[in-house]
DNA sequence: CTGAACGTC
DNA sequence: GACGTTCAG
């Protein structure tokens, strides 16, 4: 009975991987990633996602994604103009994602995790990331400002090699929220992003303050260690320990 | 680029 | 809801 019950997980496993294994993507040229996914994706203890273009940890009680993962290639910003759609609900959330309407006349932005401008390579693609778990409640000035500041320096990083990058925010229990089904306002946002680096895997992470600010987007550099701590996710664990250790615990932008 | 809101059908 | 316009950073 054990055994039947862990060879059906082991399938189960099995299919959840294969279905996001088609994002493989061969070595080409220098701008095709050399990792897939599910290479990298982060622990959870929640309902994991995968869409077809990216992969998210929806955390219930807080109705938003915990973290998203996507990988970012020269592909995926190409110069594009799409009519933006409507958010729908995420149907892929088994427990039910929250509705749009949490956010209408909140104050504050449906803020992309995995971004919009991220997904350029075609409109499905595009059209992918207007999920309402995908979002979560982002003041305008910081959605408009210092975040799509990093936004747009990652998208220039990824012209240059592929990049997997994480993103989420920091969930804890004293959180205020928006709407009836009570979506938490995060104070903290992070990015953690990693490249190959002809294989020198280098990473580079922001935790940055869900606030209005004047600051540079570099003032919010952080090791992957301290969001580890905040989270208690763990990032990049399938990486050799030795490489995880050199490139989670300290913040040098070495490499970038 | 990141978004919201308003009028009109 | 769809669509066009206007507005804010």
């Amino acid at each position: 009975m054990a055994i039947g019950f862990m060879f059906a997980l082991f399938w189960i496993q099995k299919i959840q991987n294969q279905s996001i294994s088609n994002e493989n993507i061969a070595v080409e040229s220098q701008n095709d990633a050399t990792f897939n996914r599910a290479d990298y994706l982060p622990t959870s203890n929640h309902q994991v996602v995968h869409h077809r273009t990216y992969s998210l940890s929806y955390n219930k009680k807080h109705e938003q994604a915990e973290w998203t993962a996507h990988i970012l290639t020269t592909k995926d910003i190409q110069p594009a103009d799409y009519k933006r759609p409507y958010f729908e609900i995420d149907d892929m959330v088994s427990t039910g994602a929250a509705s749009w309407r949490n956010y209408k006349n909140s104050g504050y932005d449906r803020g992309h995790l995995v971004p919009a401008g991220d997904r350029r390579g075609s409109l499905a693609d595009y059209e992918e990331t207007f999920l309402t778990s995908n979002i979560s409640p982002q003041l305008h000035e910081f959605n408009a400002g210092n975040w799509n500041d990093l936004e747009q320096k990652i998208r220039r990083y990824a012209k240059m090699e592929s990049l997997y990058v994480v993103t989420g925010s920091i969930l804890t229990d004293d959180l205020s929220s928006i709407g009836n089904e009570e979506v938490s306002v995060p104070e903290y946002f992070y990015k953690i992003v990693y490249k190959d680096n002809n294989g020198k895997p280098t990473i580079l992470s922001f935790l940055v303050p869900h606030a209005k600010t004047d600051r540079s987007i570099n003032d919010f550099k952080v090791s992957v260690d301290h969001i580890e701590e905040l989270t208690g996710i763990d990032f990049f664990s399938q990486l050799p320990d030795d490489i995880e250790i050199r490139i989670e615990s300290t913040y040098d932008a070495t490499g970038w």
